[in-house]
DNA sequence: GAAACGTGGCG
DNA sequence: TCGCCAAGTTT
């Protein structure tokens, strides 16, 4: 071991190569006194949940434009809230930054806590989350541990205990690499580090600070770490969707249940997604119309391939399930993916992914 | 500890 | 087409 591994080799990389992102203040500006928000490094750490950078960046800039703090968030409608985040999956997470906004806004008057142990206490708060926004947002020297860290530790030390095995083990190590000043800057540095240089596959050790003392590229197993246990096959599931256009426009949807898949979204009433051949599950009693193909999906834990059935009904006629939403009200965009897709399927393939649309009327 | 929970991009 | 992967949390 002739070249110990040094957290302030990481920062001086960090200090040349930080990315840009809406929500981060730059090594630089954070030099010279300018601290972050809580209430972005929270909201861009809870979007950031499994969630790609490219993805998150709109659904930051627009949530934080339309609701500039927490208490303005604290405030919002339920359903303006599940709306925004449409598309952008994990709904739990949309529905817990709401209940987490009001909790911070009523009990914390309107100030995040600084501690990992009082931020875990918030409802979509885990130790990650609690540990990323103490150290960016408060600078206190807690450890992040997320896929990038633990790509990166089990590299630098070449652990080849499978994960989630390893987690404890990695946390160790990557604790003892934490340094009690700049542990913000730290932190971002890592998950940096991870996200392009020290990549699943290909990574580019060329242009590594830690390439030295890297025990994986030394051992030449790097490339395969972290090992992780196989994952199972996703089945197939089936299911009916009915879309019910009124003759004036309005659409017959429903607000899903807060638990489960897709919870607190709208969506079209259908049967139940199973990996037999659905029931029927009509909402109205109506002239339903097959459309030709399927809108096919990709769950967390299961492929769906959806028919879609249509219906043109008239104004004297009330549903059996779910309500009329008056055409000005209904934006395709505040729809979770899937059910945008049947949206798409049944009026004849034109896209609808933007969200810039506004509603031709609010009220 | 295991399973549920979305989506889009990439090889 | 298909599996893997992305700044995880909750039950």
């Amino acid at each position: 071991m002739r070249e110990p591994i040094d957290p302030l080799t990481l920062l001086q990389w960090y200090d040349r190569h930080a990315r840009i992102m809406p929500w981060r203040v730059s090594p630089g500006d954070r030099c010279a006194g300018v601290r972050p928000d809580p209430y972005r490094i929270w909201m861009s750490e809870v979007m950031l949940q499994q969630t790609t950078v490219a993805a998150v960046k709109e659904y930051f800039v627009r949530f934080t434009r339309r609701w500039p703090s927490v208490t303005d968030l604290a405030a919002a409608k339920d359903a303006d809230v599940m709306g925004e985040w449409a598309g952008l999956g994990y709904y739990a997470r949309a529905r817990n930054l709401l209940k987490c906004a009001r909790v911070v806004a009523d009990e914390y008057d309107g100030i995040f806590p600084d501690t990992h142990d009082e931020l875990l206490k918030l409802p979509g708060i885990g130790p990650y989350t609690a540990a990323a926004v103490s150290s960016i947002a408060y600078d206190l020297p807690e450890t992040v541990l997320d896929g990038n860290v633990e790509r990166v530790m089990s590299r630098l030390y070449d652990v080849h205990t499978p994960l989630p095995l390893s987690k404890p083990e990695l946390m160790t190590l990557a604790q003892a690499l934490t340094p009690q000043e700049r542990a913000g800057d730290y932190a971002q540095a890592v998950m940096d580090l991870g996200a392009t240089i020290c990549t699943p596959k290909n990574p580019a050790c060329g242009l590594c600070p830690w390439r030295d003392p890297c025990k994986g590229r030394l051992a030449g197993t790097h490339v395969e770490l972290p090992k992780k246990v196989p994952k199972k096959k996703k089945p197939i599931r089936l299911g009916i969707a009915y879309i019910a256009r009124r003759v004036d426009g309005a659409y017959l949807l429903e607000t899903r249940p807060d638990k489960g898949l897709l919870g607190g979204m709208l969506g079209w009433p259908g049967s139940e997604w199973i990996e037999g051949v659905p029931v029927e599950a009509e909402p109205m009693k109506a002239q339903w119309k097959v459309i030709e193909g399927e809108a096919r999906h990709t769950f967390t834990h299961f492929h769906l391939r959806l028919i879609v059935k249509t219906a043109l009904v008239p104004m004297d006629r009330s549903p059996d399930t779910g309500e009329f939403m008056p055409l000005e009200e209904f934006r395709p965009s505040d729809l979770p993916t899937v059910m945008r897709k049947a949206f798409d399927l049944a009026t004849g393939g034109s896209k609808t992914t933007s969200k810039d649309a506004p509603r031709s009327r609010a009220k």
